[in-house]
DNA sequence: ACAGAAGTGGGGAATAGTGGGGAATTTTGG
DNA sequence: CCAAAATTCCCCACTATTCCCCACTTCTGT
């Protein structure tokens, strides 16, 4: 299953409105097209699932042990603050004002593919996390990824 | 599986689009033919990965946590600058601006067959690299890299 | 030298992004 | 229970960007 990828920047109207990336609208399971679910993210951002992909984040939360008190704190907090939404006709989705305020997103808003998930940020969180991130800390991340992805079979 | 190699230098024209080197594209697995994964190098140049090596990366990157912090600084940091791309009919690639201005190419591109994947420069970068890679020191690491390669498991 | 492939450039159609007006539905207060 | 207000949603219109197609030039191998 693809990955979503890339960053989008896109500007969000008066009425709350922002226009759904057309790139990672490709990459969306086209059975689980137009629904997603919107939430607080555990940054500064909001964690946007379509609906294919939040239904395995809701058969991990459905298997926290909810007797415990830390599995039933999780599982409200992490519900708390999500909505379910649809795209409107012309591919838009409006973000509630309490997410909007979360995440300080006002007027811009910047769409991050983050694999099975997509981030939106407002543009000034986004630049302290950056700036948060060292080169070399960046850099270690890579290889860990890039590193010896060719399996050596000669 | 073969090893892209060699360097060709192409044009890139006021579009962002530069030819794809035929002899490459000659080694690119078939089955990936026309869809690749381009996205910021840990040098100042581009990483393009054929539909088949990228996946590979996929996978390694699906193994990560992402209920972890650093899991989900590691996706997004890596997913964030990439963007899939395919031939158009006169097997061009088109370059996202953002890319562009990352690497520094503007109207030359440098193509750099790279084992599994293919690098893309722009002239400066690359002097500058060369500049900085003297004889001995390409000897020394050459020997470091090559001589104990086989059968070192870290 | 010729034929075919590779590389280069530009114009036009289709799609994506943006903004605003108005109808329908929901909410609130009398 | 009704009416006014507010919100949501849907439609239309304009603009910018992307993609696709065509044509021309250069290079390569025979």
């Amino acid at each position: 299953m693809p990955s979503f990828k890339g960053q989008y920047e896109h500007s969000v109207d008066n009425k709350g409105r922002v226009a759904f990336p057309a790139k990672l609208r490709k990459l969306v399971n086209p059975e689980a097209q137009d629904h997603y679910t919107l939430l607080r993210g555990l940054e500064p951002c909001l964690y946007l699932y379509p609906k294919d992909r939040w239904e395995q984040v809701e058969n991990k939360l459905s298997s926290i042990n909810s007797f415990s008190m830390k599995g039933r704190t999780v599982i409200r907090s992490f519900l708390r603050y999500a909505e379910d939404l649809s795209l409107d006709k012309q591919n838009r989705l409006s973000l509630p004002s309490h997410l909007m305020g979360y995440s300080g997103i006002d007027s811009t808003a910047i769409f991050i593919g983050a694999g099975d998930r997509i981030e939106i940020w407002s543009p000034g969180k986004l630049d302290e996390a950056d700036s948060d991130l060292s080169l070399e800390y960046y850099q270690e991340l890579f290889e860990q990824v890039m590193g010896d992805e060719h399996d050596k079979g000669d």
